[in-house]
RNA sequence: GCCGGUAUGUCGGAAUUGGCAGACGAGACAGACUCAAAAUCUGUUAUCCGCAAGGGUGUGUGGGUUCAAGUCCCACUACCGGCACCA
């Protein structure tokens, strides 16, 4: 029979889901193994080819495991609120229920027709209200232990999406999502005090499994710095603290800068001589967006404060006081000490000011002409009790100092900040508060989540920076669940990343409605084993959710301190001219056409061959045709059985590729495991032959990447019981994966000038002996001073000569 | 500027972590089958010199360690990702 794709793919997937035979049990005896792929989210374009690159990857892995006899997990569900529906719901007058409704079912055919063993009996979607009940549900508990709540503060604005965006959710200035514009707005909004698990989030990276890259870049962006804050006083009596991670530098100090939003500008405001000046300052950087900020990041600006001056602590020096915006408000105390000879923001401003320079620690250049920032090598100077300290010493020491006085204190600062979490779209979990003018926020009861988003009339944001559940003023007006006054709702709703922070407790008991998920069933299946997602993901999602889920392992929700205990991310699938995929390039591939025109077996074949798993790669749409060329010769050794163990010559072959596969499955080596399996066929037909076992062998191996055909190859040939899916995976034997006579380079200086076969566990003397009785060895070594002869088991022989 | 990554034939990529560079696939070329084409099968395919046997060169660049370097060390370059006036 002919390999016919359209034939055998819906055949099986109907199968599969008719046994159910991917269903993770419940309550089983077997080792649980939780496989988790990140939810997508259901978008009108419908599934780009990188998708199925990651679930494809763990599809493989939950199939080998499942054939290794673990009870599986392997769930799916949707992402599902969020602003592109939203947008295109405005934009078209449809729901975005009703938008949502047809984009997962659109998202559901495709992935099953891929055959994904995922487990859809626990399907879940975030805009379900038994779904948001427990968004809900988390959120006021977070309410409830102070790590959430209400602040007026300058947020990041984007002027498109009329809605305020994290700070995760900027990049370069501009929105994530949208590329528009962002600038500062006061707005009051909820936040979340991811600030208070900074450490822990650090600390804890030592726990888990995370490639080095990850976690670098979750390090760097909570930023943890060590210092010391340092108390000024001004020459009004004012206090005006700093911090600094130099504050060995102390004495060099010959200026201070503070942010232009800095609170004491208002106070002192009456003693500063030249404060229309000053205003004029701050108007310009509040105007300034954090695209222009960042910009201009080059060229120093600022207004020196007239009348007022700051006292060093440490040796009562008067130095002046400037505000400019290269000092932010929102980091270590909005103000800095200025040690222009070892900082070069300082340098550059010092010398466009015309501030002295003064050197406190020797080691560099002229600090007249460039700033010394080295720690490792400097030793102090001009610094009374701290010289001839190094730095790092001079560190503790003025620390100790400062304590002792009274004058400061060593401190850590984050630069992670605590996570915007309110806004003004419709699309999206309500935020379950009431405000009460007597009582102020006040926690909707348990009892009466989920809080149901209600319908309205119009999705537009408004221009007023509202949302526009404002709107609906029968919702809206409530009565305050304190005190019964009459109160309004909370119009704000979650972000996107509300609902992905904890969906990976749901898929271990998705349809429980007394709690998130029952305890016995988090205790079982968490954490998740091995989690495979994108890079960009890195400091949103994935650090979110550890923070969820750090807190709900806190108040006893969940028996783990951390989510995931390994974690692995994909390259991105370009376009065939090596760019990123997007429409506007014109090279997006559609993974329908390739089903169609494939199959889908060849689909997960090409996207695991197509290179090294973590990196990047071009699409081909050339090469393809070798990975469908395999399952056809793959699907046509079915009709060239014979009956027939292993035959002895293709023994070593069968085990070395057991092997291979099964470690290469391991560490996201796809794509040499495939070649293997290539590489084991091409053996197979060099003897025109196939018996059953190698057949049945060679089908259970194949099965984890190309599902389908091997349920084919195993039906047709009858080469078990039930399905491949639920068969044993092999086992293979080490010392048959070593050959007998193996070949050895034989090389002269390290040239390798003959091969030769010998016994493979051949002894350094005869094998050299075995190399000199070689003709072109012997003519080539005659004559000349043997200094050294290497043997390298197994592998080569090398003989210098002189 | 800081942090991370990458660099190998015509192309995608291999190389057991110091031991025969180029597995596997694509493409190209040649041959078989065919009236012909497609498909399939069989060869060849890093590069230079040579009719050949053989020899030289070769993993971004320049040095180094070693019997032996794609792999280790030092100094660079280019590209990709992240952060960026974080004191």
């Amino acid at each position: 029979m002919k390999y016919d794709h359209k034939q055998i793919e819906p055949v099986w997937q109907k199968k599969w889901e008719e046994a159910g035979i991917f269903h993770a049990e419940q309550n089983s005896s077997k080792p649980k193994y939780y496989t988790l792929i990140e939810f997508p989210y259901p978008s009108g374009q419908g599934l780009h080819v990188g998708h199925p690159r990651s679930y494809t990857a763990l599809d493989i892995v939950a199939r080998k495991r499942r054939l290794q006899g673990y009870n599986v997990l392997y769930p799916i569900g949707w992402d599902a609120f969020g602003l592109p529906t939203e947008n295109f719901a405005i934009k078209n007058h449809v729901h975005p229920r009703e938008v949502t409704k047809k984009n997962v079912a659109r998202f559901k055919s495709q992935l099953q027709s891929l055959g994904i063993s995922f487990d859809w009996s626990r399907e879940i979607n975030t805009t379900d209200p038994s779904y948001y009940k427990w968004t809900q549900w988390i959120f006021l508990q977070l309410f409830k232990h102070d790590l959430a709540y209400k602040k007026e503060m300058a947020v990041n604005w984007c002027t498109s999406c009329k809605c305020v965006l994290a700070n995760e959710e900027v990049v370069n200035g501009v929105c994530e999502r949208c590329g528009s514009e962002v600038v500062r707005k006061v707005k009051s909004q909820w936040m979340l005090k991811i600030t208070a698990y900074a450490d822990r989030l650090i600390k804890d990276l030592d726990l888990v499994d995370y490639p080095d890259r990850v976690k670098a870049q979750q390090k760097n962006w909570i930023g943890r710095s060590t210092g010391a804050e340092v108390d000024f006083t001004t020459t009004t009596g004012d206090k005006l603290t700093v911090y600094t991670t130099r504050p060995d530098t102390l004495f060099g100090a010959t200026y201070m800068v503070i942010s232009p939003e800095h609170p004491l500008i208002e106070k002192l405001a009456s003693t500063i001589e030249n404060m229309d000046e000053v205003r004029a300052y701050q108007e310009a950087a509040a105007r300034k967006s954090d695209f222009e900020r960042t910009e201009v990041a080059k060229d120093k600006t600022g207004v020196r404060l007239v009348g007022v001056e700051a006292i060093n602590p440490v040796n009562n020096r008067q130095i002046p006081i400037f505000i400019s915006d290269y000092v932010l408000v929102s980091y270590g105390t909005g103000a800095i000490m200025a040690v222009p000879a070892h900082d070069t923001r300082d340098w550059d401003f010092a010398k466009k000011f015309g501030l002295p320079i003064i050197e406190v620690v020797k080691g560099g250049e002229d600090v007249q002409k460039e700033a010394f920032t080295d720690c490792e090598t400097g030793v102090l100077v001009n610094s009374e009790y701290l010289d001839g300290l190094s730095v790092e010493d001079a560190k503790k020491k003025i620390t100790e100092r400062l304590t002792e006085t009274g004058k400061g204190r060593a401190k850590v600062n984050f630069k992670l900040r605590d996570w915007v979490f309110s806004r003004q779209r419709y699309w999206g979990e309500p935020i379950p508060i009431v405000h009460c003018p007597h009582c102020g926020a006040v926690a909707v009861p348990e009892s009466e989540l989920p809080l149901e988003l209600p319908d309205v009339e119009s999705y537009e944001p408004t221009d007023n920076g509202e949302s526009p559940l404002a709107k609906m003023t029968d919702w809206v007006n409530t009565k305050c669940p304190q005190c019964g006054a009459d109160a309004k709702r909370e119009t704000d709703t979650m972000p996107q990343w509300a609902g992905s922070s904890w969906y990976f407790l749901r898929y271990a008991d998705p349809h429980n409605n007394d709690a998130l998920a029952s305890k016995e069933a988090l205790r079982y299946w968490t954490p998740v084993d091995w989690y495979n997602g994108g890079m960009e993901h890195t400091t949103l999602h994935l650090l979110y959710s550890r923070f969820w889920h750090k807190f709900l392992y806190d108040i006893g929700v969940v028996p783990t301190a951390e989510p995931y205990a390994k974690r692995t991310s994909h390259g991105m699938i370009l376009g065939e001219n090596g760019e990123k995929m997007s429409k506007s390039r014109g090279n997006v591939v559609n993974p329908d056409e390739i089903v169609n025109e494939y199959g889908a077996d060849t689909m997960r074949l090409f996207e695991m061959f197509i290179g090294d798993f973590e990196n990047a790669a071009p699409w081909n749409s050339n090469s393809i045709k070798g990975c469908r060329r395999f399952a056809e010769r793959c699907y046509n050794m079915t009709s060239i059985m014979t009956e027939g163990g292993i035959r002895p010559e293709l023994e070593g072959a069968f085990h070395k590729t057991i092997k291979k596969v099964g470690e290469d499955i391991e560490v996201l080596k796809f794509n040499t495991a495939i070649a293997a399996l290539m590489s084991l066929i091409n053996d197979i037909y060099n003897t025109k032959s196939v018996t059953r076992e190698e057949l049945k062998v060679f089908t259970i191996l194949l099965s984890p990447f190309a599902p389908h055909v091997a349920e084919q190859m195993w039906s047709d040939c009858k080469l078990g019981d039930g399905f491949v899916s639920a068969a044993k995976w092999p086992e293979y034997d080490e010392s048959k994966c070593v050959d007998n006579e193996i070949e050895i380079a034989v090389q002269i200086n390290g040239k390798v000038r003959e091969k030769l076969m010998v016994a493979a566990d051949i002894d350094k003397d005869a094998a050299i002996a075995a190399a000199k009785a070689s003709e072109r060895i012997a003519s080539l070594i005659e004559g000349k001073t043997i200094i050294k002869e290497i043997y390298v088991p197994s592998k080569l022989i090398n003989i210098v000569i002189k």
